[in-house]
DNA sequence: CTGAATCCAGATGGATACTG
DNA sequence: CAGTATCCATCTGGATTCAG
């Protein structure tokens, strides 16, 4: 019960979901690539988040010697467990819209 | 991608999977067990929580007719397919907290 | 017992501008 | 490109009190 909790704690706020969602789908992502995906967050949002993923080791950040400088995020393999999860999540989102919002009613989006 | 967003829009807010863990484990469970159960809730979040349970469809609530009124909260039909999120993020709290918290630095609980 | 109402501090998060 | 800094509105959530 507490270790729901513990779960929950890591993967709080508004993105981190889709973050990684992000990320995991295409192996490694620019923080430009996230910021694109990631539907409606702000870069200052999406940089305090990536941090906090950092900090908690379920992403690791590569700063990459171009020009201009990217950088390029990706799953540790501790991140990488998170799958069976977001699919858990995903699949159960479609079921949930489908039961609960009705599949004539799209939900607006933006 | 947009699914995940779906399911995590139902599962905000800092209490919501704790509660529907608490209810999930008892079948049935009235809102002062629930307030126990869920550690540090205040009886103003647990009521917030719980109507939005209830207008998303994942809990029934019931009325009993009891002396001094009692009220009885257990999972839809829908509220149930969530267990498999649930034991998978228990699972991987549990895994989370052996890699990063390290087994000996218990976290502070309150 | 189960909540709703009020009050209020602090966290969250958007917009914008700026830096290396 | 990848952030950081600042400002500011809104949201969150605790404490307390009240009601059916």
């Amino acid at each position: 019960m507490r270790a729901v909790q513990d779960a929950m704690d890591v993967l709080n706020g508004k993105w981190k979901i889709a973050i990684i969602s992000s990320i995991c789908c295409y192996g490694k992502r620019r923080f430009s690539d996230i910021l694109n995906d990631v539907n409606g967050i702000s870069n200052r949002m999406l940089s305090k988040e990536l941090k906090e993923l950092e900090i908690n080791q379920l992403v690791k950040r590569t700063v990459l010697d171009t020009q201009p400088i990217t950088v390029q995020y990706e799953l540790t393999k501790h991140g990488d467990t998170l799958q069976t999860i977001i699919t858990n999540l995903t699949d159960w989102g479609i079921v949930h819209r489908k039961e609960i919002v009705g599949e004539k009613s799209p939900i607006i989006v933006e």
